[in-house]
DNA sequence: TATTATAAACACATATATGTGTTATTATGC
DNA sequence: GCATAATAACACATATATGTGTTTATAATA
């Protein structure tokens, strides 16, 4: 069971995978093609409903042109 | 079932994670504590043989006292 | 209204990450 | 040799990510 800390934390990944997907002018499905990954997929990291793996990672780095820690490189809440 | 591709991925982060992990002068089981996950599971990553989670990443990150833009910041290959 | 594009929301199976144990291995020091 | 520390290597249960499919919702546009 995820706790409350890991949820907020891939709620806001999932915005800013949003954002950088709409910056970049892709829909989920172009991005979902270009990494490779199921377009139902997008969405639910999108919506901060699940808990990506470093592989996925990756591919959505790659799709987006961008390197692994410029992916990853949102607000982290520290307390 | 993991590719190629992907298996090179988690093994490449496991020797990245053992290297900052032990730069830092902690053991697996030390690391472990602080990022409060297992002491197998930082083993198991060390190795490649699992495909971390965001949140795991994470939690690996705080302990290290690192970003995780800092984290992922491997080489990954290219090709 | 009807059509199209996009995203959300479902269901479901399967693979696997996580979490908890225990035991074995590999050093390193006495 | 014997201990101790550190890591590896198992087994196992449970939660969940992935992957595939279908259906619904929403918005824009003709």
């Amino acid at each position: 069971m995820i706790n409350v800390r890991d949820k907020k934390l891939i709620q806001k990944f999932g915005y800013h995978l949003r954002e950088l997907r709409t910056s970049a002018g892709f829909t989920q499905e172009q991005l979902a093609n270009d990494a490779d990954i199921p377009i139902n997929q997008v969405g639910r990291i999108e919506r901060g409903e699940i808990n990506p793996t470093l592989s996925t990672l990756n591919a959505l780095s790659r799709a987006l042109n961008k390197t692994l820690p410029q992916l990853v490189d949102f607000p982290v809440s520290v307390e």
